[in-house]
DNA sequence: TGTTGACCTTCACGTTACGTCATCGTTTAT
DNA sequence: ATAAACGATGACGTAACGTGAAGGTCAACA
């Protein structure tokens, strides 16, 4: 598919201003230009645009991102990745002001008090942002995108891999659990498979593991309604299947 | 509490430049300033500046918070439940993008293909104003995946007398619940201890509680099969009913 | 007592990521 | 043929500060 600069403007939501400006500065040129001297973009383009804009999300200056982007060692996934948990992190930096938006009218209305450092919890993003500002820049420049966000997890209490793992297991058992329940055995190899990586994903977020509790929080899982919502998505009955494996795991 | 230009700065999470700059601009004026120049902040700038920083989040130009602010008619509640709406409006987009980026990330590994139009979801924000239009489906991704998320989450920190407590809570709502439905009148006294009862149980699983999630949730009990399903096996209608409690128990 | 160093002041220029004309050529529809 | 829509290139404007420069103030320490 070949845009024009308007059309591709109107299909990312950007102005043509903004697609020449990057044109100028050599963040984001056209494929070619016709004749007339028209901007012609393509499928690469188009791609490229949207990373720009996932990292322009970020805030990141368009400077770096042009760095990042045109850096050797860039990796596409790897910094997808890293979008991920920096609008993860945004998404509780709202949730912070929410709570400071929600507490400062309870406030108002004289049902509560609040410390002036209360008042702006939210704003300032923590230790962690500090820290991304002051290191973050030559951090970034020597070891790219991935180096930041490891410290940052670290900071929050989890270190990037177990982190990654966490995600990597949670994806998995989603994937393989699907195909267990499609089999329909809960005693088969793969949901006993499935079972064992719940208990390892647990891991990471359980201090104290018990079958008990593994088995109650199947039994949860398909009790509670929103729990059972969320295994719903991943296929019809998963929810009874994980209890019904989960009860022949744990003997 | 008074505070030096720099102290102030550090609380709010702003710079001594923007602080000079607000005051320069007549945004933010010190209460005083001593013999020797220095600028003193006092409790109703705090305040103030706190209020400016939640309409700075929201993007808006200092120029319109100025006016906003020096409005007559400027009532400081309305605007903080304002701020609300807007924040959860701007929840709601940064799940948009985490939808889209791990949609990319599963492109990029060839296990699905995006159209461009996809590719810069959630990017627009003219598509916000057409999600919140949305109710049916649109309600169910967000307040169901919240749900699902802060539900995860605070399970796995939560001691046994919690849970002991939550599932109690659980069957006395729904004891009540069908008591209530018997009766046929949403704004009894009964039905409006049911919601009673489920606001505090939600406290177990929602780490922040608003008037509208929670309204949201009870309309998402009727519109999505898979709640409804299990408030028909309560009672016949309760969903519906519990809905409608809950309109007035919200106002 | 002098000096150091942390804060404070004002003044002034620099920066980023575009918006907004102005002026012009090109293409398409009527 | 003429208008409307679209494209191009300057060039200037802007918001919200960042970043010095040049200098006054203040507590503490030698």
């Amino acid at each position: 598919m070949e845009y024009t600069i308007n059309q591709l403007g109107k299909l990312a939501g950007v102005s043509s201003r903004t697609l020449r400006y990057y044109d100028e500065i050599d963040l984001l040129s056209p494929k070619r230009k016709k004749r007339n001297g028209y901007r012609v973009y393509g499928q690469k383009e188009v791609d490229l645009l949207q990373q720009i804009l996932f990292y322009r999300e970020m805030d990141m200056p368009l400077a770096a991102i042009k760095q990042m982007i045109e850096s050797e060692n860039y990796d596409r996934l790897e910094a997808l990745q890293s979008h991920l948990s920096k609008l993860r992190s945004k998404r509780e930096q709202i949730d912070l002001l929410i709570d400071n938006v929600e507490k400062t009218i309870m406030a108002s209305k004289g049902e509560l008090t609040m410390s002036d450092e209360e008042k702006f919890e939210g704003f300032k993003q923590n230790m962690i942002d500090e820290n991304e500002k002051k290191y973050g820049k030559e951090i970034r420049e020597n070891y790219g995108d991935a180096t930041v966000d490891a410290s940052r997890e670290k900071l929050m209490g989890m270190t990037p891999d177990q982190y990654e793992e966490a995600q990597s297991l949670s994806r998995q058992i989603n994937d393989h659990l699907k195909k267990a329940v499609e089999q329909g055995d809960p005693s088969s190899e793969l949901a006993q498979k499935v079972c064992a990586l719940h208990k390892e994903w647990l891991s990471y977020y359980w201090k104290h593991y018990s079958k008990e509790a593994h088995l109650g929080l199947t039994q949860l899982y398909v009790e509670d309604p929103r729990f059972k919502a969320y295994y719903e998505e991943v296929a019809e009955g998963s929810a009874e299947f994980l209890r019904d494996a989960m009860t022949v795991y744990c003997q």
